[in-house]
RNA sequence: GCCCCCGUAGCUCAGUGGAUAGAGCAUCCCCCUCCUAAGGGGAGGGUCACACGUUCGAUUCGUGUCGGGGGCACCA
C-alpha cells in the first residue's frame, strides 16, 4: 500500500520519455491519479493507492482500486467515482487508454512508445538489468549449507546450499554487500563417533562386526577415510590441510584427519555444485577463543539466568520461550545453544546489521532460544534478529519409488549422487524452484530428461534460440539500441515487452520476500513468450526495420534470461 | 499433549485481500518446404481440505476441526 500526500503539481508529473522505466512509469501514473483524486476528493487527507499489474492483459497493463477505497468515505458507487477519477485525470502521452470495470476498477493502456521504452533500458544496461540498489552496501551475511564434517552432503544440505545460494545472488544484485559462510562443529560427541568409527575401520573392523560402536557411521565413505590416513595421505580442504599419521592408537590425528578429509569431500561436492564461500566458522574456536565463556558470564551479569537443580538457566521464558532453557547442564558443559548465541553475537560484533540463516526446518526450535538469548544480552540487537529461511524436508523420487539409499553414505541420497546423475543445471534448478516452506519432491526421471518435459531446458532453450537467430543474423548487436521500435505492436510482441518490463521488480520482490523460488517462476513464464512468438513470427524477415525492432527485442530478452538464469546459478547456452 | 510448515486440476507446483483461480506434466486433437519440434496452438479437468468469523469483497486475514511432514532432552 502506497501512501502518499498529496502536495504534486502537473510539473513533477511530467517525465521526459527516455526516462521512462517501469517503476518510474508507476509513479507516473500514482501521481496523474492522486491529482484526479484531489478533483474529485479534495478533503481526503491522504489516500492509500494501489496501483497494480492485472493478471490478465484484458484488464490494460496497469489498473487501481482508488474508487473503490473511496467508496465508502465518499459514499457513492464506485463506478461513479471511478467515471469522475478519468474525468479529472490529466493526459499523458504514456496513456493511450483508461477504462472501467468490474466493481469500479480502473484500467491503464499504455501507449506504444511507453511499452517499447523498455526494450532501450534492458539494451543499455546488459548485465546489471534488474539489479537495483536496495540494499545501499549494507553489509549482509548469508549462511547456510554449516553441515558438519561427519559425512558427504545429502539433498537436504543441497536445497540449503542451492537456495542459500541463490539467496545471497539475490541480495548481490539487490546492493547488497553479502557474505557467504559456513559454520561447522568439529569437535562434538557426533565428531567422537565420527573418530571412533574411522578407527574401527583402520583396525578392519566393519559394522557386522559385535564391537562396532552402536552409533559408529556404517557408510563406505569411513572406510575410504580409514584407508587414506593408513595411507599417510595429504589431504586439503578449502580451510585446513592435515596428513595422515597412519597410526590406528592415535585418536587426535584421526579427528583431524578425519575432518579435514570429509571437509573436502564437501568442499569438492559444493564447488561442483557452484556454490563458494567466503568465511568458515567453526565452533571449538567458540570454546578457545573464550566466546562461550563470555557470552555465559554476560548472560549471568544481565540478570536474566538462575541456578537451580544444580544446572544454569536461562529465562528464555521473558522472550517468548515456552519455557526456560538450560546454559549449563549438571554435568559442567553447556547445553548447544549457548555456543549458538555466543556465534551470533560474533557475527553481530563483525558487523552484520542483517544476517540470514538458511537452515532445514527441523532446526526450527532453536531460532526462539537464540533470539531469547541475543535479547537477554541487552547489546543493542534488534527483536527479530537474525532472519531465518527454513527448508522443508527432500524426497527423492526414481521410476515413482522414493530413493533412499546411496551406496556411499549408507542411509541418504548424496548431493554428489544427484549432481553425477542428472546434472549441475538440473539439480540447482529443482531444488531452488520451490518455496522453501513446502516439502520437495524430486523426480530424478523428469530432472534428467532432455526434453521439454523439463522446465529447465525450456528456459536454457529460449536463450539459446536468440544466440542462433543473432549468429545467424551475423550484425553487432550494440547498433540495436538505436532500431526504431515502432513496428512492434503484434500481441506476442507486447506481451513479451510487459514480461521484460515486470522483471526488475520480479528480482526486487525475490529478494524481499527471500525466495528464489520466484525468479524460476519468473522464467519460466519468459520462456513460454519467448518460444510463443519464435512459433508464431520469424524474426529475419526482409523487412530492415522489422528485422531490427524484433532483433532488439529478443535481444532484450536474452539479457533477461541470461541474468535471471544467473541469480539461479544455471547456466545460459549459447547452443544447445 | 504443545510448537512450526504445508493441504489449490489425476500428478508436481505457482498465486495470496479484489475482476471468469494459473503453469507444467499426464489425457485428447492439431502444427516442421520456415531463424534448433529440447518448440507452438487447442480441448477437457477445480465446492482453492472443511466450518465459522472479519471485510463492500477471502483461495489469500483470524479461530477451530480434519489430513501430511517436522520439531518438542540438563542431544547437536
Amino acid at each position: 500500500m502506497l501512501v502518499i500526500a498529496m502536495q504534486l503539481s502537473l510539473e513533477t508529473a511530467k517525465i521526459a520519455l527516455f526516462q521512462v522505466t517501469p517503476i518510474a512509469l508507476k509513479a507516473h501514473l500514482t501521481e496523474l491519479l492522486m491529482l484526479a483524486a484531489k478533483a474529485v476528493a479534495p478533503d481526503q487527507a491522504d489516500l492509500s493507492l494501489l496501483l497494480e499489474r492485472p493478471k490478465s492483459a484484458e484488464h490494460g497493463d496497469f489498473a487501481t482500486n482508488l474508487a473503490m477505497t473511496l467508496a465508502r468515505t465518499l459514499k457513492q458507487n464506485p463506478r461513479v467515482i471511478a467515471e469522475n477519477l478519468i474525468r479529472a485525470l490529466p493526459t499523458s502521452p504514456y496513456v493511450a487508454k483508461t477504462e472501467i470495470a468490474g466493481a469500479g476498477f480502473i484500467n491503464f493502456y499504455l501507449s506504444p512508445a511507453a511499452k517499447h521504452a523498455v526494450i532501450e533500458r534492458i539494451l543499455a544496461q546488459g548485465a546489471a538489468w534488474g539489479h537495483c540498489n536496495d540494499g545501499q552496501g549494507r553489509r549482509v551475511q548469508v549462511e547456510f549449507v554449516s553441515a558438519n564434517p561427519t559425512g558427504p552432503l545429502h539433498v537436504g544440505h543441497g536445497r540449503g546450499a542451492a537456495v542459500g545460494d541463490c539467496l545471497a545472488r539475490l541480495l548481490g544484485a539487490t546492493g547488497w554487500n553479502v557474505t557467504r559462510e559456513f559454520y561447522y562443529n568439529d569437535a562434538g560427541a557426533q565428531i567422537d563417533n565420527l573418530t571412533l568409527s574411522v578407527q574401527c575401520r583402520c583396525k578392519g573392523l566393519t559394522p557386522e562386526d559385535p564391537t562396532w560402536p552402536e552409533n559408529g557411521y556404517r557408510g563406505d565413505y569411513i572406510t575410504d577415510v580409514a584407508r587414506s590416513y593408513m595411507a599417510q595421505e595429504a589431504v586439503a580442504a578449502d580451510d585446513r590441510q592435515v596428513r595422515g599419521a597412519g597410526d590406528p592408537e592415535d585418536m587426535a590425528a584421526i579427528r583431524a584427519f578425519a575432518v579435514a578429509y570429509l571437509r573436502r569431500e564437501q568442499d569438492l561436492d559444493l564447488r561442483a555444485f557452484d556454490v563458494h564461500f567466503d568465511i568458515y566458522s567453526l565452533e571449538s574456536a567458540l570454546y578457545s577463543e573464550g566466546k562461550v565463556e563470555q557470552t555465559v558470564h554476560d548472560l549471568v551479569s544481565s540478570g536474566h539466568t538462575y541456578e537451580q537443580d544444580d544446572a544454569l538457566w536461562l529465562r528464555t521464558t521473558e522472550f517468548g520461550d515456552d519455557k526456560d532453557r538450560v546454559m549449563k547442564k549438571r554435568d559442567g558443559g553447556y547445553t548447544y545453544f549457548v555456543p549458538d548465541v555466543a556465534y551470533h553475537v560474533d557475527k553481530w560484533q563483525r558487523g552484520f546489521e542483517r544476517v540470514i540463516n538458511e537452515q532445514g526446518a527441523d532446526h526450527h526450535s532453536t531460532i526462539t532460544r537464540v533470539r531469547a538469548g541475543l535479547q537477554a544480552l541487552d547489546i543493542g540487537i534488534p527483536q527479530g534478529w537474525p532472519d531465518y529461511v527454513l527448508h522443508q524436508m527432500v524426497t527423492v523420487m526414481r521410476g515413482g519409488e522414493e530413493v533412499k539409499i546411496s551406496k556411499r553414505a549408507g542411509s541418504y541420497v548424496t548431493l554428489r549422487d544427484l549432481i553425477d546423475e542428472v546434472g549441475l543445471d538440473a539439480t540447482r534448478y529443482f531444488l531452488a524452484a520451490r518455496r522453501a516452506d513446502s516439502q520437495l519432491i524430486f523426480d530424478i526421471d523428469l530432472a534428467r530428461a532432455h526434453t521439454n518435459d523439463n522446465p529447465v531446458y525450456y528456459i536454457q532453450y529460449a536463450h539459446a534460440r536468440i544466440c542462433s537467430v543473432l549468429a545467424e543474423w551475423g550484425g553487432d548487436t550494440t547498433t540495436l539500441a538505436t532500431a526504431d521500435l515502432s513496428p512492434l505492436q503484434l500481441p506476442h510482441e507486447l506481451n513479451l515487452l510487459q514480461r521484460l518490463s515486470e522483471f526488475p521488480e520480479t528480482v526486487q520482490n525475490a529478494a524481499r520476500e527471500l525466495s528464489p523460488h520466484l525468479i524460476a517462476y519468473y522464467l519460466k513464464d519468459l520462456a513460454g513468450d519467448l518460444h510463443s512468438y519464435y512459433n508464431a513470427e520469424k524474426f529475419l524477415v526482409d523487412d530492415e526495420t522489422v528485422k531490427l525492432a524484433r532483433l532488439a527485442l529478443v535481444t532484450a530478452a536474452r539479457h533477461a534470461l541470461y541474468n535471471g538464469l544467473q541469480l539461479l546459478g544455471v547456466s545460459a547456452p549459447q547452443k544447445m
